[in-house]
DNA sequence: TTGACCATCGTGGTATACAATATACAGAAT
DNA sequence: ATTCTGTATATTGTATACCACGATGGTCAA
């Protein structure tokens, strides 16, 4: 039987209709923040309109709409007449966006343990297993193999929104990659505290899920309370007289 | 010595700035569309960009501003050259938002029963004793001391993201009101859980705070689940052909 | 009478022009 | 020499004009 989505149907996609440049500028801008280093230089980072509309070849209009929404989202600041600079996370945001992550996930474990179904969870522990097997994986492969089990644990409480709140925490926090690594064995840590979430799950304990989970998401912000201090000020030691009037 | 912030030095404010038109007419659109009583009609309600600039006073490029962000908080949707209208919640989502709710709610109690002063707590007793000491509470003012409540809860636990995240989930939930008032003991029944929150807090136990937190408000969820049908649709039984072709 | 096609209109999307303001530099006055 | 103020410039905020697309209604033909 063939697959409805697989038939030969002339698979193009909405092109050229490309929901609006505003969805469009949005994502280009957003890709264009996440691929820069924002954590490793000290001075202010500056969007200009006029240039990033040139740059994208469209007017002022639909750069500033996406601006709007790359605002609201938390992404860039909007000073009124001064310009719109890029967010730089401090070490206590990071926190609290781990700790509220921390909320969700675990709910989420607490609900995946009664509504999960066997097979899920055996997805689940392939996700682990097949990592586990591969000994060459470096850092950034773990971080990326880590972020996949968490965000399958938190698919499988069954709601949507926690999916959607931890992705966009999630994109602000890649640049707590860079912290994750001071201590190499917390991969390996790491590793275990996966297998004892799905051990709970397994066993269909909801307490001891939400609880692993906690406490493992948990232990990450201590170490980021710790360690994460260079994300508050790590070039600007002395900061000579930069103050603004309005600061 | 005299206070230098007190010299008569012509005090004058910031005068109004008024931190542009965008705002504005954020939160103008926003107190509308709260006022008016989305889940009482079947028919889609329909916002023409003109239309509010007009009655604001604004040209549209701010009102379009405005309505990006709204549409990125979920208040509104647009498409493309349809229409924008207001959002209607379901019964699905409004149980979802109540869950991550509960999620984050429950933490914050876990994180106060350990950093909230013996003072804030008293605060705390003091919000509910109030009102209870009132028994001519109506639902409405019984719906805002219970909001007072968590919203307290939430800030003592310490982490102002999950203040932030909550209040916009609050700001969605208010059509729930109307669900809480089909059983009318629920507010007694919320009563005594809320003092039992209290006393977990006070005896510093923070797992019993945080399941009593959860158990309420998941009690919460399972209400709306039962009891909020008519989110889904109220006022159109039958559905004559109104199917548009991008349904 | 009914169905299909076409024209007009209405709506949101985009571009550009204009206005307001903040910063910076330069000149004058003390 | 230093400081204050005025002006120039650059950048953002706002308004308006135009365009593309979809909807709606009418008319003509079968």
């Amino acid at each position: 039987m063939p697959d409805p989505d697989q038939q030969p149907k002339l698979m193009i996609e909405p092109i050229g209709v490309s929901l609006g440049l505003r969805q469009q500028a949005c994502e280009a801008i957003k890709r264009a923040i996440m691929a820069m280093d924002i954590y490793g230089r000290g001075d202010e980072i500056r969007l200009d309109e006029r240039q990033l509309s040139q740059d994208l070849c469209v007017s002022r209009t639909p750069i500033r709409e996406a601006l709007s929404v790359l605002e609201q989202e938390g992404f860039v600041r909007s000073i009124p007449r001064r310009g719109i600079h890029v967010v730089r996370k401090s070490k206590r945001e990071v926190v609290e966006m781990i700790t509220v992550w921390a909320a969700i996930e675990s709910m989420a474990a607490r609900l995946a343990a009664t509504t999960a179904s066997d097979a899920e969870l055996a997805g689940l522990r392939g996700l682990v297993e097949a990592f586990a097997d591969d000994p060459s994986g470096q850092l950034s492969e773990y971080s990326d193999a880590n972020m996949a089990f968490h965000r399958a644990i938190i698919r499988l409480g069954g709601i949507e929104l926690m999916s959607t709140l931890t992705d966009s925490l999630f994109i602000h926090m890649r640049a707590v990659r860079a912290v994750t690594m001071t201590q190499d064995n917390r991969a390996r840590r790491s590793m275990a505290d996966h297998r004892a979430i799905i051990a709970a799950l397994e066993a269909r304990d909801a307490d001891r899920a939400q609880r692993l989970v906690r406490e493992h998401t948990m232990g990450l912000a201590a170490h980021v309370e710790q360690y994460g201090d260079f994300l508050d000020g790590p070039k600007t030691p002395a900061e000579p007289e930069r103050r603004r009037r309005y600061a």
